[in-house]
DNA sequence: ATAATATATGAACAGTTATTCATATATTAA
DNA sequence: TTAATATATGAATAACTGTTCATATATTAT
């Protein structure tokens, strides 16, 4: 398992890789933040988002699901900072967290549509 | 759970939710590609080969794991067209599969950098 | 053809996670 | 204060996923 065509190249990125490889807790938190993406019931939820501010019930209807199971995911994506909430009276209005998530977001439908 | 203060414009943006909503198999489509990028092993290989193409031995020594493990998020990664195999001799040699992945793992790293 | 090397893969197991159900909390109305 | 509404949450379960172990396949050397 050690003799490759390549082998003095591929020691040279071995060694770059190793010397900028992030953290364990780094690697989780970048990591973390596309799990949060990496569900359609999630993306869903988002997806919805980008159209505008939404509160739970209005969520529900866009993105299909039971309260419990959307309220679930809300936490979630509030916990990796993809959305941000704010209370209103009775109601919880969601966004998304900053515009970088929004293009992402965009950016990836377009990648998409593009490589179908 | 109908009565929001802000139902009309929350209507509005439903109405746009469910017409732009991309069907299922997008949307799985979506997901999986943030899926494959979720989880730490697979991460650590796709920072590995952010620094050039290696073979499997090579990925096995920069980003840590088992070879069985590594073959296994291999096969997920290709599965996802993250990346690209090409057969060299007894070699099987992987890249990242085109630079919009690489610039999306680097763009992530700096967001990253940023906010912790 | 046989042996050796590099990589891939199926099955089993363990850990993780999404959903459901029941219930709790918080706000507003009466 | 009590009732009603909106949202959140703990526990249980079912489905999913990553790793390991054993083994298979493919290429090269002898």
């Amino acid at each position: 398992m050690e003799n490759c065509n390549h082998k003095a190249e591929h020691e040279r990125a071995v060694g770059r890789a190793k010397q900028s490889l992030p953290s364990e807790e780094d690697i989780a938190k970048l990591c973390g933040a596309f799990k949060a993406l990496s569900e359609p019931s999630r993306m869903k939820i988002l997806l919805a988002l980008a159209q505008g501010e939404l509160c739970v019930y209005h969520i529900v209807e866009a993105a299909g699901g039971t309260q419990s199971a959307v309220s679930h995911q809300l936490r979630i994506l509030r916990d990796n900072r993809i959305i941000r909430a704010r209370r209103d009276g009775q109601n919880i209005v969601y966004s998304l967290a900053d515009e970088h998530v929004a293009r992402l977001i965009r950016t990836s439908l377009e990648h998409l549509n593009c490589e179908v």
